[in-house]
DNA sequence: TGTACATCAGTGAACGCGCGTTCACTGATGTAC
DNA sequence: TGTACATCAGTGAACGCGCGTTCACTGATGTAC
């Protein structure tokens, strides 16, 4: 190992430092990070820091990036977990519980991605990728079952809003055809990731989605505070509930 | 009128005057808001705010009060505007266009009701009561259903992850019984609102809860920038699939 | 109706603190010949 | 292998700014007799 590559190890693990003290003050400050703060947690003088990083902004953008890989490797693992992978129904609860596990654990990330927005920062374009993987480990998941037929386009089809569903009384459901605006919407959301896959499905993945998110969304900012204390039962309960929505 | 009350009016109109100010700056500076900001736009010296509220904390607490308030009282007015008192799912699709018409016209308040907490602020108990307004809405529209007989404990067991539902198909869902811890959580979220509403329906009306924040979280934080561009039609689709869920 | 006093709103200065960022600098570490 | 130079990490002082809160104060408004 050449010398050069010594200093650049070095570096790395500082950076790397300034972000493990950066997450640690984010758990008790929020977003509002402070980079004298940090600075003082490392033992340096604050303006050491922009050896490092270029701005204040540089450094949440740097930590919203690790987030969302953070979030995606969780995701991932948790589905990569169940070996028999045509266990749909338990893919998609472990990796919601993979997801949850992460946001329990490491909350003040959660916040960074999903909170309220920092006034005044802007996530670069850079993110965007970063931030693809969690829901597209979703997507996958009935992908496959679409592949292998274990799901079709009636599957999600169990309640009465969407057109022609099967086991929908009369008297409830509006069977309005999905409008046109919808289904760009739903087929940008697809993108690459599951080109086949039906607007029916697709709708129901991103009701399960926003199910989850929601779940822990209310879950960390206290909505359920003194009311809800059986909290990995409910959510569990949830999620079951939706992969029954989505047929898995 | 005595004197007396003229300076009254006086004061509270200029209480009135700071937190419509305060609310215009968190809607730029999110949750940092800062009282010498607020008095500068006043054409006041910082110190003053002083005289109608004790400190910083004091006037945050009133504008989440307000929030509330305001939140509880578009939920109950949307409700309130369908005559027919049993059209149960025009009702809960009125409440939750409602909360999310509330939402977008003042994200910086939703997002003190339901963003990330502030770091080192604790909202005192007296918050509860103004916070319970919203979700009673949509209870309420339950338990009506109950008495009319338009909803019975079977409403909501169109999916399978509840025992005995009955259009569960065989393969999925656990039907597993409710959990007795999950059984007090839901008996505590009823509260007084709903006494005896069952919880299957209970259940489902807190998926539909989730969903319609869910559904405004994403929205106001940006998560379905660039991909979901037909929010309204979106937002529509998914409460309707929510109150086909619940059996409405 | 008029006077004496109490209450209240708002001022201006100050305290003590924190922040992001820039800049000239000192040493140490690495590179090229 | 040794020397000359370039690169880099970290320092310390400073700039210019912002903040919440306290306090003694001045006038104006209201109250009691």
């Amino acid at each position: 190992m050449s010398a050069g590559s010594i200093r650049a190890r070095v570096r790395a693990e500082m950076i790397a430092e300034i972000k493990t003290i950066a997450r640690r003050h984010l758990e008790t400050d929020g977003a509002n990070l402070s980079l004298r703060a940090v600075a003082r947690d490392m033992g340096m003088v604050s303006s050491a820091l922009y050896r490092y990083f270029a701005s204040r902004d540089d450094l949440l953008t740097a930590l919203i990036l690790d987030a969302y890989t953070a979030l995606g490797d969780a995701a991932e693992a948790a589905d990569a977990a169940v070996t028999d992978r045509s266990q749909l129904r338990a893919r998609w609860l472990a990796t919601a519980r993979g997801i949850r596990d992460w946001a329990l654990r490491t909350p003040a990330e959660y916040a960074l991605l999903f909170g309220t927005p920092v006034p005044g920062y802007a996530a670069p374009a850079g993110t965007i990728t970063a931030a693809v993987r969690t829901p597209a480990v979703l997507i996958r998941i009935l992908a496959d079952g679409l592949a292998t037929g274990a799901l079709t386009s009636q599957s999600a089809l169990r309640i009465g809003a969407l057109p022609g569903a099967p086991g929908a009384p009369a008297a409830a459901g509006t069977a309005a055809p999905l409008a046109g605006t919808v289904r760009a919407d739903l087929s940008r959301a697809r993108g690459g990731i599951a080109p086949d896959l039906p607007d029916e499905l697709m709708l129901a993945g991103i009701t399960g989605w926003v199910q989850l998110f929601g779940m822990i969304s209310f879950e960390l900012s206290g909505q359920f505070n003194n009311v809800i204390e059986a909290r990995t039962e409910f959510f569990g309960l949830q999620m079951e509930m939706m992969a029954d929505l989505i047929g898995l």
